[in-house]
DNA sequence: ACCTTCATGTCGAAC
DNA sequence: GTTCGACGTGAAGGT
């Protein structure tokens, strides 16, 4: 890896033009080429960057660029698309290199899958005779993440999310549509548990008849029997 | 800015917890407080970070950390959740600081709102006789991208996106819905205008009576008066 | 390779 | 401050 602290002004084209006026920035060059500028402040997010693959060359500014004090111009170029970033360089604060090595990764928990799986162990969150039919129950445009049967013995679709937007409300209505055409399981109820429901999705699952609940991750857990835990 | 190459171990807990191995990797502090862990591939997203607001403490490291041979141990807290990212330093390699200043930040062009502009201003790209009635119409749920009058005069709702997917049918499905309760505009008809429509997207578009039309971006911009630019 | 869904999404803008 | 949709979304997992 190597960081460069310079004042340089940057242009990205691809899939938009950017530029970015001279200022004082890190350049980040990674082992597999890829670049990253990053200013003193904001998100994880760089100002710009190149994803790999990509190849960066160094080249001489031209006469007019030299004239502007630029020192030398970066191009980094997409290996499979057009994009591009040229940084153009002028003052450089720091040059150094750093051998890092392949990173092992990172370990996760506590995503959707893990709530998937906590509601699937915990029907009974959902009412009373509640049982599971199956979990990632599949239909012709994807998986239903649970399909369970009320205490009277009605189909019920249950969409799981982390937090629940509108966009998990169309999904499950799609599945409701499609499963409802099955006459071994129809009529299906539609429930949407997420951890937190945004009020238009709310708003949204109600006025087609699908019942919100928001789930507590932590209530699940702490009756969770370890053996279900992902890790 | 300052800039860390170590070997290190990093935990973090907030809306998920993660561990990442001991292994050798820069750590970026910002200064706004927000740190940053990068391995030397893989994306512009770091493996670790915390977002700003949030304050960075050192600490010694216990009696078992140092056994384990940890020589310093970095918290950072969110100031507003209880996001909490904890770096335990073993051999630190670098060591440097620099002063970036503000960024002035970034100017972009070619984006969707882009692309409604150029639209708006030759509605004939849907169709000879087509006129605009306005830019961002708005409904209950939010603006409709364009709202125009065909040939026949009959009221077309467009949607606008710079990739058409299965979300873009969706939204431009419930403001045909809501458009066509209106007397005066009924009946609406739809057009999901895009740079490249995904083959799902279509279908469900067709399958709704809805008309696709894949534009060409520098086509439009080529006969763009420079007026109506963005930029 | 394509398509779908998830994300510690992030980010900006309207409300 | 909250809610919403766009993003150079990126990244992972399934077909």
């Amino acid at each position: 890896m190597r960081l460069v602290i310079a004042t340089c002004s940057v242009d990205y084209a691809g899939r938009l033009t950017a530029h970015l006026p001279l200022a004082t920035r890190l350049i980040m060059v990674k082992a597999d080429g890829s670049v990253l500028v990053h200013s003193d402040g904001g998100s994880y997010k760089p100002l710009n960057w190149m994803s790999p693959p990509c190849t960066l060359t160094v080249a001489e500014p031209d006469d007019a660029e030299r004239a502007d004090g630029v020192t030398a111009v970066w191009t980094v170029q997409n290996g499979k698309t057009d994009d591009r970033l040229v940084v153009r360089l002028h003052e450089v604060a720091h040059d150094s290199s750093h051998d890092l090595g392949v990173d092992p990764g990172l370990v996760k928990d506590g995503v959707e899958a893990h709530l998937q799986v906590l509601l699937a162990d915990q029907v009974e969150t959902f009412g009373a005779g509640w049982r599971l039919v199956r979990r990632e129950y599949p239909t012709p445009i994807g998986p239903v993440d649970l399909l369970c049967r009320d205490d009277e013995g009605v189909a019920v679709a249950v969409e799981v999310k982390r937090r629940g937007e509108i966009d998990g409300v169309e999904q499950l209505t799609r599945y409701l549509e499609l499963l409802n055409r099955d006459p071994l399981l129809a009529p299906v109820r539609g429930v949407f548990a997420a951890q937190e429901i945004k009020p238009q999705a709310r708003t949204l699952a109600v006025d087609r008849g699908i019942t919100c609940l928001t789930v507590d991750y932590d209530a699940l857990r702490g009756v969770d029997d370890p053996s279900t835990r992902l890790f």
